[in-house]
Formats: C-alpha cells, structure tokens, sequence
RNA sequence: GCUGCUGUAGCUCAGUGGUAGAGCACACCCUUGGUAAGGGUGAGGUCGAGAGUUCAAUUCUCUCCAGCAGCACCA
C-alpha cells in the first residue's frame, strides 16, 4: 500500500527541499510550518514557495505540495522588498497627495516603481517628502492582508474611491478571475490596493534600504495614445550595504558614459546645428577607420563583394518596397511633395539600392548566392526624445549586406552569417554579452502567411543548428520579415540592438528580383538582410562603456605616447616616435615642459593610451625605454629595439 | 512625439532684476622634474535663439531649438 493512501482527507504531505515529507492539517499556513520547525526560522521567514510559486507567508496550504520557506537572505526576498516598496510609496503619496490615483506599481531589476495620475506633476522635492513618509509607514508595521473580493464590490469600491484607472484593470480581468486586494494596516485605516500579490507580512518588512530616485513620465498600458502618467522610480535592497553598493555600482557605470569619455579622450562631440550627427574628432575617427577595416577583411574573407549605392533615390523604391507608408515620417524628404512629382529622400536604408544592382543585368542560378556588402551611410529622422549620443543618431553607417539566395541555399547561408557574427563579435570581447532576440511576424505585415511561415521555420532550424542562447520576441519581426537580433547593453543596463539577420521573402516580390533556373524559367530569389555591428556608430558606443574607454590596442586611436621626462631626451623620443610609425604604430609625442606626473595622468586616465614609453637621459644613454601599460602600476625597462618588436605586434588587428 | 528637468568661457560648474565668476584646458614666463595634477602671469563670455513684462532681463513670463532621465518609437 503506497504511503499517499494513508493521509486522511483533512490533511496533507508537505515535501521540504531536503526531500523531508510531513503531514499536516489542511489549511497550515506557511508560517505555522515554519513554526514547527522553529522559533527562529518563523521569525525570519518572509514568504514561502508553494511547488516553486512564490505565496504569501499567511497563506493556508489546501493542498500537498512541495514548500519551501522564503528568508531575507534568499533571492527571491528581493522581489518582495521592492514589490511591498512599491506599496509602501503608493499609500505615501496617497495620503502626502490626496486625489492622486494610483494605477500599477510593480518590482523591476534593482528596484521598483508606481505610476500615479495627478494633475501636478512631482517635485524632486516631493521626492523627499515621500521618502521619509516611506520610512513611517514601515515604523508602523502594518501587517499586509490579503482579501478576496467580488467583481462588483471590488469596481464599485474603487469608483467610489475614485481610482479609475483600477477600474478599468479589474473590468479587465479575465471573468472568473480571482480578485485579490491586499490591505496593509487594519480594517478600515488600512491601505488597500488591488493586487495578485504576494507580500511581506507586515511593512516592517521591507527594511530601509530603500531610496527614491526618479520621477518621469509612462503612459497608461504602455500606449501612446492613452493618458501619460507620472512614474516615480525606487530601488531597494535586503540591508544598506547592499543598497551602498547598488549606488555606488551606478556611480561608477556612469563613468563609462561613452558621451562623457568620448569628450574626455577627444573622440567626439555633438553640436544643436546637427542633431543627432556625430562631428568626429581625429582620434574618433582613427577608432571608426580602425573598425571598418576590420569589417572589410571580415566580408573578404567570407566572400561578400563589396559595393555602393546612391546615398539620395526617388521615393518610388520606398513607396514600392513599402517603406513609405510606414516610415514616411522618419524619412528625410528633400523636395515638396505637394509640388515635386517625383520627390527625392536620403536612404534610410540600404535594401532597395541593393535590389537595384542585383536587378542589373540577368541573374543564373549559377551566380547564388550573391552576397553583397554596402558601408551604407544611411538617414533617419528619430523622435526627438529618442536621440542618444552615438547610440541613437539620424546619420549612421551600417555594416549592411544583402545575401541574395536560392530555397536551398538559405539555411546554409544564414549559419555562415551567425559564425560571421559570432566571430566578430569575439574578435571586439563581446561573444559573452550578445543576447539574441527570435522577433516573429508582427500585426501590422506585408507578405503571405505561408512565406512567413517558411522565413520564421528557416530561422528557427538556424537557431537549432547553431547552438547559440536566444530568446522569442513574438510580434517583434520587421514589416516584411522575422528577424533575429542581436543585442548589447550600455554601462547601466540599457540594450542596444546591435546586429540583425532577416529573412525576406516578400522585398524580392516587391523589387522584381528573379534569377533564371536550371530549367529556363524565372525564379524569385530570397533576400536576406544583415549587419553585424548595425550602426557602426552605435556600435563604437557600446565599445566605449564596455571598455570603459580602455580599448584593446588595436582599436585604440593612440597605441602608444612616448614621453620626455627631460628635455634632454627630446631628440631620442622623437626618433622613437619615427620608429615606432615606420612599424604602423599610432604613436604620439609629449616633449612638453611637463612634470613625467602630470604627463602620466594624462595620457593614462584621462586619454586611456594603452602603452607609454617614458625616457629620460638614462634611455637615452642606453638606448631603452620604460613601458608602462595601461593599468598596471609599475614598469619595465626593455630595450628599445626589443620594445618596438613586441608592441608592433601587440598592435597588429585581428584578422 | 509625451512627462519632468537642464542650457552661463573649449570642458566641469557657481552666481545675479542694474550687461558676470571659479577650477581645468589655452598662451607666455619660471621650473629640467623619474611614473595619476609644480609655481606665476595673461587672454578668453551677445549668459541656447526669439518675443514679452520692466526705467533696466543672463536673471521673471511665453514660444522655439538642443541636451538629460523615463515612456512611446526604432526599417
């Protein structure tokens, strides 16, 4: 007879993570559990997990189940500090602010937020102001309770309260949905707000490591179209320590801000007269010529040919390949549209000039695939809140191509281009940071439901094939094709896509491409469209903050300063200087009437120059230098034809 | 585009209803110094643009432009 058999009807097996069983009433909470096994471990217990899904502490446990016991040390405490936070801000601001609404507020990575409506908008100082009534309301303690209403009671209860946003999100709630509210504090002077929870079991809970850090504005579900909110921004941790070391994480990364070093080490800036467009400083430019180069040996080496297209076209390509209805408003048109009849616009891409060259001449079967690689210096208008030093600009160059295919050359094709990626993004120190994005067809598309199932089946075999993480992006795909994206994240978080492989069946329909088949006749060609780095600008961006301007050497605009500590060594550096450019190095000289201190902070923490050779009389006479890389704080003395040799190499570009 | 904030010297920032100040950078001088800021002197500004209020606006108000944070968008 198995063991289940013998729990009576009113009780049940509770499975522990040791693998324990214990049989108790029906209706347990979590906390009495915990109870049994002891004092301390009620006292610390927070919530627990019910076959993994995270409940309240007070909740009764109707049926057998594997539990376990949530402590302020585990992981998942941290969801509900920032959860109950949210709470916590939610009952401040209603009480500091009378007749503000409140709408959802819940935990996100590192902390959390509440979205409010209010006709004023909050104040920095308000901030304050909410923080401290925060900290009141966990002095207080008020248990958190949870409660089942039903539908009716629950709208008219809000209505009344004049909380229409709730309203209208429990109108929305599926029918036959439980509706739960939680109350913090007792019967009627409690706060209560329509949540799935889980909770902490009281305020007190939530600790005081907790800060408010921002107030911005959020629309209502997410829509443009529907009332903006304001958003008020915490974060929170399990104690102040942690909370020191959050703040500090983020001081830190903003030091990384590719804007703030691009001007520290003289890369770049930007000007109100070009919004959006990059005046790139000599050494700058020495980065963006590095990386192209780079690119171009890539494409070679993975038979692309190289070509380019006129950067301004008649819109009748975007208007035919469907761009224009959707992108008009991004693009920049260069004539009056009311009065020209063929109105001009700067490429916002570089498919269609592509398309133009493939379509030039007559293709066999016999020339797929073609793999054709475009620099293309492309134009976007972007919303003006959208722009974002180099990683939102309206003038960019992508490392675009256009692979032009047959059926069964497809696959095959689009796992080259992943190795291509994947070897690109190493070569930069980027492999481990990629995350790639499966964005299927969207609503609003061109094209056949068939062809889409066949582009999304395609990627999805890549996928299969290659190995790689990646996640589904549902909806997320281009107008005319799935997509896989490959994405990168800024110093504090923020993601940026960099490269993209899309599988097109619909633009060779649009843009009459056909290649002649093995039997005379006419066939469609597949398209493929892909860039690894994407915007090559954006793409220098994200190198900035993930090196934190310490670019490997090869990339670096000065690989080396070689530096007097005397003026009687001028003579010896400049020679140097002409040496190490004979060997390819970018070189500079500093034989400024400097203290070797002040030279050294320049060029190391401020302009981030890898390598530096000091000389002063005593190199000169012995013909040596002293090296000092980038980073460490001491240095060697080689000699300097030795010196020369290794950092030459050290210098020379991945290939 | 939306909400909020910001715009003063090349950079980072202070300041004021009576037309401006610091540090760094720059120029010159002193200093020739051995690995993360040596000292002195000097030059440098239409206070984002336009309009309004005022005897007087860099300062207050409005509009526009640009930037920052977030949201929305991103071929």
């Amino acid at each position: 007879m198995s063991e289940a058999l013998l729990v009576q009807e009113d009780q049940i097996e509770v499975t522990f993570p040791d693998g324990s069983v214990k049989t108790f009433a029906k209706g347990t909470t979590g906390l009495t559990i915990a109870g049994t096994i002891s004092k301390s471990l009620a006292k610390a217990a927070l919530a627990v997990t019910i076959n993994g899904e995270l409940a309240d502490l007070s909740r009764p446990l109707e049926e057998s189940c594997a539990l376990t016991i949530v402590k302020r040390e585990d992981e998942q405490a941290l969801s509900l500090i920032r959860h109950d936070a949210a709470h916590v801000m939610a009952q401040a601001v209603q009480e500091l602010f009378p007749g503000t609404q409140v709408t959802i507020g819940p935990s996100v990575e590192d902390g959390f937020y509440y979205d409010f409506a209010r006709d004023e908008p909050f104040s920095t100082e308000d901030l304050e102001k909410i923080e401290k009534r925060m900290r009141q309301i966990v002095e207080r303690g008020a248990t958190f309770t949870r409660e089942i209403w039903d539908r009716n009671d629950a709208i008219a209860y809000f209505k009344k309260q004049g909380e229409q946003f709730k309203v209208e999100l429990i109108e929305d709630l599926p029918e036959g949905e439980e509706i739960s509210l939680y109350r913090q504090g007792e019967g009627d002077e409690g706060w209560l707000d329509l949540c799935r929870g889980p909770h902490l079991p009281t305020t007190r809970h939530v600790g005081t490591a907790f800060k408010l850090t921002k107030v911005a504005g959020a629309y209502w579900r997410g829509d443009s179209s529907k009332a903006m909110l304001s958003r008020i921004y915490g974060t929170a941790w399990r104690d102040d320590k942690e909370l020191k070391a959050y703040l500090n994480r983020i001081e830190e990364a903003e030091k990384r801000d590719h804007r703030k070093l691009g001007k520290e080490m003289d890369l770049f800036h930007f000007q109100d007269e070009a919004p959006g467009q990059v005046f790139w400083h000599p050494k700058g430019w020495t980065v963006y010529v590095a990386l192209m180069d780079y690119m171009r040996r890539k494409v070679k080496k993975y038979d692309y040919v190289e070509v380019n297209t006129p950067q301004m076209l008649d819109a009748r390509f975007w208007k035919k390949s469907g761009h224009w209805d959707k992108y008009r408003e991004n693009m920049f048109v260069l004539e009056d549209e009311e009065t020209s009849e063929h109105p001009f616009a700067l490429k916002p891409m570089s498919c269609p000039g592509n398309a133009q060259l493939y379509n030039y001449g007559i293709v066999s079967y016999r020339d797929l695939p073609i793999r054709m690689a475009e620099f293309g210096r492309v134009f976007r208008k972007e919303p003006s809140g959208a722009r974002h030093g180099l990683m939102r600009v309206q003038a960019f160059t992508q490392d675009d191509a256009h692979i032009f295919c047959t059926d069964e050359q497809l696959e095959d094709e689009v796992v080259s281009m992943c190795d291509l990626i994947r070897e690109v993004y190493t070569d930069l120190g980027m492999a481990d940071h990629i995350t790639i994005n499966f964005s299927t067809r969207p609503e609003q598309r061109i094209g056949s439901d068939e062809d889409w199932d066949r582009a999304e089946n395609a990627l999805q075999k890549v996928l299969d094939r290659i190995g790689m993480k990646w996640v589904l992006n549902p909806g997320d795909g281009a107008f005319y094709a799935p997509k896989l994206d490959f994405i990168l994240t800024d110093a504090i978080g923020r993601e940026w896509q960099c490269g993209t492989i899309q599988v097109d069946m619909n633009m060779p329909t649009r843009l009459d491409m056909s290649y002649v088949a093995p039997d005379g006749e006419k066939a469609r060609p597949h398209m493929i469209h892909r860039a690894i780095l994407g915007s090559v600008e954006r793409f220098i961006g994200v190198l900035i903050e993930h090196y934190a301007g310490k670019l490997p050497l090869w990339l670096a605009p000065v690989q080396c300063v070689v530096a007097t500590v005397t003026g009687k060594a001028d003579d010896y550096a400049q020679d140097i200087v002409k040496k190490l450019k004979e060997q390819g190095v970018r070189a500079t000289l500093d034989i400024r009437n400097e203290k070797i201190n002040y030279k050294v902070r320049e060029h190391s923490a401020v302009g981030k120059v890898p390598v530096m050779f000091v000389v002063g009389a005593r190199e000169a006479e012995e013909n040596t230098v002293a090296i000092r890389r980038l980073g460490s704080k001491d240095q060697s003395v080689e000699s300097l034809e030795s010196a020369i040799t290794t950092l030459a190499q050290d210098c020379k570009p991945p290939y």
